[in-house]
DNA sequence: GTCAATCTATCTATTGATAGGTAGCGATAA
DNA sequence: TTATCGCTACCTATCAATAGATAGATTGAC
């Protein structure tokens, strides 16, 4: 049995990924668990508060789940793929921060700067693991263009109501 | 001299493109403009009515621009990456579609929709305009890729405030 | 008795939206 | 010529709903 913070945390992200910082509240989240939305400030004293709190376990699970799926597969661009894939199609909902980074300067500075520090982080980790035969420079931008398409990739399928254009985008990144 | 539904549409396009659908308020728009909140419902009735107008309008401009980009450069691919880049830089700003789209089911149906056909339309263009020596299949998911890409990487270089982070991104599109 | 976890009740601000009024202008009819 | 009609483009005033946030009471386990 989760706790309600964890209960609080799940629900939120959920919400926030289907609609958008702006478009959940507090009161929507309390309700979703039967409490008032009081006890949600009781956890998180601010909105911001939630925010950030959700973007820093959001980004601890994506690395978790992202080095043992690296470790499994022996293709650390395939490990992020699907890594990407399973976030997109578990759920039908876009990243937790590809939604932040879009809503950009319409959210709070520190969770902006919270979403930024995940997606650096992101593309740190992908240009590591590249060969190190190329450049720094050329593995950066590599990196940086895988994280672009996926997260492009889940805004355009989920738009586009298909998963299929997930797949199909991603799939040039492994040429 | 431009009207006033023209500067509301203006003012409306560049707050929805900087914070997201939600964070903008019909209140915003006409104090930007010197006028009242009353004076807003008299050209759009509902907020969703100027959501729909706005995606219009931007998908008109949007292919009047790469149909005249596309003739210039006799480069499609090249078109198409130039009008993304300028649409980040001369404002600091993601596409329109790129926000509405992330904002998913936060926004009505209608508007959801519109959006969904201006990637619908955007992605047939970028295939039709490939050799025809590749198949329908392939030019679609190429088209798909870049699309993708694109919108990934303007995202990303508005969260990790720098442009170049898209131009990176975008090249690997021309290999 | 203490403390965490919840509640009730309430505040102020903001939101999208509506009803109804008004100023100014061009067309038109007496 | 002038009175007035109708229209556009605003306005004031207001509504009900919802937002984030806070103070202070209650409950129950240890």
């Amino acid at each position: 049995m989760s706790t309600t913070v964890e209960k609080l945390l799940d629900q939120a992200e959920s919400e926030i990924r289907e609609r958008g910082y702006h478009a959940v509240s507090f009161r929507d989240l309390a309700a979703s668990l039967g409490i008032k939305s009081a006890s949600v400030h009781y956890y998180f004293r601010q909105k911001e508060d939630l925010g950030i709190a959700l973007v820093k376990r959001y980004g601890e699970q994506f690395f978790n789940i992202l080095e043992e799926k690296a470790e499994e597969l022996d293709n650390p661009l395939q490990a992020v793929i699907d890594v990407y894939r399973n976030a997109l199609t578990s759920s039908d909902r876009i990243c937790l921060c590809g939604m932040l980074g879009a809503e950009g300067c319409g959210i709070p500075k520190t969770l902006s700067d919270e979403v930024a520090a995940f997606f650096q982080a992101n593309i740190d980790w992908i240009a590591e693991t590249l060969p190190k035969t190329i450049s720094a420079a050329e593995r950066k931008r590599q990196a940086e263009h895988c994280i672009a398409t996926l997260q492009g990739a889940m805004m355009l399928a989920t738009s586009l109501n298909d998963h299929k254009v997930f797949d199909r985008a991603a799939k040039s990144l492994l040429k």
